[in-house]
DNA sequence: CTTCTTTTGCTCGATTTGAGCATTTCTTGG
DNA sequence: CCAAGAAATGCTCAAATCGAGCAAAAGAAG
């Protein structure tokens, strides 16, 4: 990630350098994987990560497309562009290194869906768990402990230190209304808002990464609520999650994640890995049906411990039909 | 992938710079506009736009909201990041301008929310009706003529051009999902795939200009089609204009766009203004008061020429409650 | 050939949506 | 002052959808 291959332009006397950052997720059997690689040198995690070039990229896509498949050999399907970072400090160890105190990287993310986590051929890179970043967004079997018990708790806590009785009513409002705490509704939307609090309140690796060299360093953050990763890259990861939870239900992506043949099973438990919670079957396949999307071919899966389930494909032309856009994902019970 | 394998990469000199672009939406009773600056030169209206830069603005959003207030004396409130378009050739005649051919204009473009369409300081700003920018997208007095009489036909025959018989189906079928022909639902949202669809079949004058300079000139557009605007300004107004319907859905930004108090008849308005179509008035503010959004003050307003309208205000903790975030638009009749 | 597991089909009440009628309360023109 | 018109507001009712669960069907495993 050398900042000098970065492209740069001189604007009043400071250095812009524009990167490309992919998110790469795919569904292996139940759980959301995420291509990442690792950093020998600091032992962190990062995302592909790539300087974005004028001189030979017509469109960030084109570039981003290039290089995954030089760096990976993986050929891209499904992208779209997240957001773009460019706050101050986003990435000041990186610009640091680069030798120009003055460089500001800002970096356009994207997240691109692939039908299966087959092996890499980098090295370092792979495919990696991406619940091991956020422990506590998977509620399929129920509310992870580590909500209650340390979250909520020092969350509260981080609450109780705000400066006026109007900003501790705030702050707690807040972090209830984000971890759906209180008998509040979890929404599994808002992942990217839940890391942003946790890295606000300084417990996340990251935050207390990030104001280490300050003159008010944090204490340590506590176990268990997941393993950091380089620069801003989980914050780019969290927001990822964000739009493909909220994406999922009013466009039929999840499909981009499928292979060319699935049982209604499969399906559900890889909505399920991306939701994160469980839903109920028979609605689930009622929506289905209704909205029209997929289409059995005669065919069975044998071997699956019970009756074999019917073998399913995508009817790319669903689109084409109703105004039906949407997947429907019926919460199973309350958790 | 990894960040070693990059430093290798060599990048060419290009140069890269980095702007601004907001659109400051407004509604205006009943209609939708956004600031916008007629270029004396060109004649062309062209969105705000700016600089960033890196020395002295910490965050994009603070830069924005910086000569935001500098050039037209406007202080924004609800901002939001829209998209960062970096396409080759996108801001071909600003780059030459800025003297360097081989400079790469980018920019990320936010929508901002205005309450009130207040006069603006500057002399050639102003705020400029959307619908001027795109006719064919009021529906609230039926599907406007143009998209019949004009728009249709002209696709259609665009479509026919294909060049094998698969691709011309494509074509027809891409032209009929987004503009809702042959019986197909129009969906307000896709103003922005609309918008790149004529501008692709060379319909907008945008089209014909950008290729002028080519081999292979385009012949001029057809009257009707909407004003055209500086760069590719058009398209980021479309951006931001399918977002804004598409946002209004599942959260209550509409209140971002409605003085402290407000009856429900002008809420209907300007919701209607927003998604270009006719709302069933009852079930509107059943749905209204479901979500619990607002609130009567006890006050009235007179003067409607009928019976007279109590005045709502937002209740900000709406937000807090219940897992209902979104605003109901329940269509009138079919159009 | 019985038990277990999973798929698949179906039911039923509660809620939400779509559409429209009816009533109230003003303004305005005779 | 009264009648007509214009909005706002209140209410109803059928259709569609949703949430939850029961039950049968079809293999696998012992």
């Amino acid at each position: 990630m050398s900042q000098t291959s970065l492209s740069s332009a001189p604007v009043g006397s400071a250095t812009i350098m524009v990167g490309l950052n992919a998110v790469i997720i795919s569904v292996d059997a139940t759980e959301m994987k995420v291509l990442a690689a690792l950093n020998p040198k600091t032992g962190e995690l990062a995302l592909p990560f790539g300087p974005f070039d004028p001189k030979t990229h017509r469109t960030f896509e084109i570039g981003l497309r290039e290089w995954v498949r030089e760096q990976t050999g993986f050929e891209l399907g499904y992208v779209e562009q997240l957001y773009t970072f460019g706050d101050e400090g986003r990435d000041a160890p990186l610009a640091a290194l680069a030798g120009s105190e003055e460089a500001r990287v800002i970096s356009v993310g994207y997240l691109g869906l692939a039908p299966d986590a087959r092996p890499v051929k980098a090295d370092q890179a792979g495919w990696f768990n991406i619940l091991r970043f956020f422990p506590w967004e998977d509620h399929r079997q129920g509310r992870p402990t580590i909500l209650t018990d340390v979250i909520a708790l020092r969350l509260k806590s981080w609450a109780d230190e705000g400066e006026t009785p109007g900003k501790r009513a705030a702050r707690l409002d807040r972090v209830r209304q984000t971890f759906g705490l209180d008998g509040l509704a979890w929404n599994e939307e808002r992942t990217l808002e839940r890391y942003e609090l946790l890295y606000e309140a300084g417990l996340v690796e990251e935050a207390v990464r990030d104001t280490a060299m300050g003159d008010c360093p944090l204490p340590p953050a506590p176990k268990g609520l997941g393993e950091a990763m380089a620069s801003d890259h989980r914050r780019i990861l969290a927001t990822a999650m964000s739009r493909l939870r909220g994406k999922i239900k009013y466009r039929p992506i999840v499909f981009e994640l499928m292979g060319p043949e699935f049982t209604l099973s499969h399906l559900q438990k890889v909505v399920e890995g991306i939701v994160g919670y469980s839903l109920h079957k028979q609605n689930f396949r009622r929506a289905l049906d209704r909205a029209g999307f997929v289409e059995g071919t005669g065919r069975v899966e044998a071997h699956t411990g019970g009756r074999p389930a019917e073998l399913y494909h995508f009817r790319r032309d669903a689109l084409s039909e109703g105004p039906t856009l949407g997947l429907s994902t019926p919460r199973l019970k309350e958790c």
